[in-house]
DNA sequence: TTGCAATAGTTTGTATACAAAATATTAGCA
DNA sequence: TGCTAATATTTTGTATACAAACTATTGCAA
């Protein structure tokens, strides 16, 4: 008598993302990582010295989100998270040397990743598309 | 150096949930629930009288997840939790008459959700397609 | 029938996730 | 210069989310 389970988009999107999301511990497990805080590593890997507010821009999460797990990142030492020296307000989040040497394994990572999910090359761009569709129209 | 965010199905499908999770967030404020909350009640407008383990299963979270939300559900009076007659272990989940007078507004909730993602009725079906892919894929 | 393995649900501990409020600093303007 | 609005991050409080361990009950077999 409500809505159908099997038939809303929202529950497709929340059930995929959550399996996706348990197939990637194992994985993640040696490098004492989260999959939270695998998607921030990659965003610094893309571009580090970036503020909170603009890290929590790039990957989707909200700022109070993401302290705490900056937090763990310090404390595995994948990350620094130093004072900007020109506002004494924002920190530098920047990568280690040990977060950058990281960067390989991760590829391989997220590969197997991609593998597991059975999709092809087409239903990978579709997905993203479709995706990238959604988020927009979600941002007014 | 590291893969790619935008490139990853994994990010696509993690994003787009996060965002669509947060559009319920108003729609179902005047209900007091929350999105996990509301796949449940989901669930159960299919089918209740089952027990916790079933209803993880259906609705795919573990039942450690279940327990205190089923708890906040009961607290307002949106569902019982009775002991099994036949097996002291088990617990009968069902709705009360107040939850299962929401199933109306929660149809329209949906449709208002859906709406929102700015999808047709083609691309619903195509991403719900490849989202059952993936988490039959990732079932083994 | 008694003892042990299996099952159902909960608890504990850790990690997201975010709204609202708090803190600290900067910017802009009178 | 001094005051206030704006900005950046963190804290507080609540709700997922799950692994591992725990409790209670059932089922089965010796």
């Amino acid at each position: 008598m409500g809505p159908i389970l099997q038939n809303q988009v929202c529950y497709a999107l929340y059930s995929a993302s959550s399996k996706v999301t348990q197939a990637y511990r194992p994985l993640l497990e040696p490098l004492n990582l989260t999959y939270p805080q695998f998607v921030v590593l990659m965003a610094l890997w893309q571009k580090d010295f970036v503020s909170v507010t603009e890290l929590a821009k790039v990957v989707g999460l909200s700022k109070p989100t993401m302290t705490p797990l900056l937090k763990r990142l310090e404390l595995l030492h994948y990350i620094s998270r130093d004072i900007n020296a020109e506002d004494d307000r924002q920190k530098c989040i920047a990568l280690t040397a040990l977060g950058k040497s990281l960067a390989t394994e991760a590829n391989t990572i997220a590969l197997q990743a991609e593998c597991a999910t059975s999709l092809n090359e087409d239903e990978v761009k579709q997905l993203i598309s479709l995706s990238n569709k959604i988020k927009i129209a979600l941002n007014h």
